[in-house]
DNA sequence: GCTCAATTCAAACGAGCGTTTGAATTTGGT
DNA sequence: ACCAAATTCAAACGCTCGTTTGAATTGAGC
């Protein structure tokens, strides 16, 4: 059982997490956050400054820890491998680590935080894209660097792609089981198994990532898929 | 150079289109969208209902029409491959060249939709999603018992997975280039060629279906991904 | 040219929003 | 115990929202 928060502004925080993850940012009122977390409406205001700092905060609080995790995961993985590239289902393996013991610590706010991640990658706010692009560069350009030592042979553009494709698949897995709902009756089960499906969704990126570039040597001979028949 | 429509509802789903697609559902106000048309707020209520309506009417208007095109072409690749199953790259194509037909057709609204779309995946009021829950659903059981057929070695319940990662990459992909901002310092000509794009996305998103099942065999082995050093 | 339904229009309704205010209360240092 | 800073609180401010209303305007059929 994990202790509830006593100070006011953990309080708003954890009701805000869960709120703007069930319903998005315009759609959550402070006076539903403050009201759920059982504090004054002005509380709110009082130790964000607005409801955009507040979002932010709530971004924050689990953000900062996991990327500096995957980072510092990454480096450890680099040592380990004494001047060796790693492979790929490596490198994706400290980007999901962190994730996953994210979704598994705070039992309580965990997977709600993963969610409203995914669903604000998405967002079309524009201080949430700054504010995401801002937190996740050096992360990203590590990994990308990472990447590249890798996969020697995919050229530095395609491999720019291939990264955005691993982000999506990834934001959109982790932005919840919905989809799931359409693509399959699924066994919820196992839809809430968020280890085993990051054990899917690894080796199916890897895949696709060290599949042979087919655009590098002619970009303009590659028509295939419009070929006929 | 393409006709401006005349009539208000058409002035309506063409100002709604945009407005929705650059602030999303709950931040775009229907004062804003009847400005942007040129015609009265209550001809929004008039003629649509709600905004409610108006929104699900914006994604109609485009929607059912390239999911029927998905199908008809799916079947026609399936008619030409005489019994024989179809190769991933073929389906995927079924999927994505639709969508590029659109995004080209109609070029004030086609692209506008698109990022529009994949933004609609990942909000979460439910009423956009129970909304693409059924406007999808025959069109995510046609492909899927084509990817079952092409991908015969693939567990049922691993292919679900998989092409759950599809749709996300997809959508992720279509919702827009900001991220491509945080991954890389892409080159912006090539950034907006979205069929250059989908011709990057289907070949890794192929392999990535194609690789071998990890999990079916014994699912409790798997623990590679966790692996020390 | 009249009729009647369809459409457009200006105006308003009630509600909820983010934020601010200023007083009341609590807290921690001396 | 006292003071000053930090925090909580009820109330209100100004604004925008989606929707409704009822009259004005339009336009096709007879």
């Amino acid at each position: 059982m994990v202790s509830e928060p006593t100070d006011t502004k953990s309080k708003i925080l954890d009701a805000a997490e869960e709120l703007f993850m069930e319903h998005g940012f315009e759609a959550t009122s402070l006076r539903l956050i403050t009201t759920a977390a059982a504090v004054n409406l002005a509380a709110a205001n009082y130790h964000f400054g607005s409801k955009e700092e507040l979002f932010q905060a709530v971004l924050t609080r689990r953000l900062d820890p996991m990327n500096l995790d995957r980072m510092q995961l990454l480096s450890a993985y680099e040592v380990a491998s004494a001047g060796r590239p790693l492979t790929c289902e490596k490198i994706l393996a400290a980007m999901f680590i962190p994730a996953l013991t994210l979704a598994r610590n705070h039992e309580r706010g965990g997977k709600n935080f993963l969610r409203l991640l995914g669903r604000a990658y998405a967002d079309p706010a524009p201080f949430i894209r700054e504010f995401l692009s801002t937190q996740y560069r050096e992360m990203i350009a590590r990994f990308r660097a990472a990447f590249s030592r890798a996969l020697p042979n995919i050229p530095r553009e395609e491999l720019s792609w291939r990264l955005h494709f691993v982000m999506g698949a990834l934001s959109f897995t982790l932005a919840g089981a919905d989809m799931l709902k359409i693509v399959s009756q699924m066994n919820p089960q196992e839809a809430t198994n968020d280890e085993l499906l990051l054990k899917r969704l690894a080796p199916f990126l890897a895949a696709g990532l060290r599949s042979p570039s087919t655009l590098s040597p002619a970009d303009e001979d590659v028509h295939y898929l419009f070929q006929e028949s």
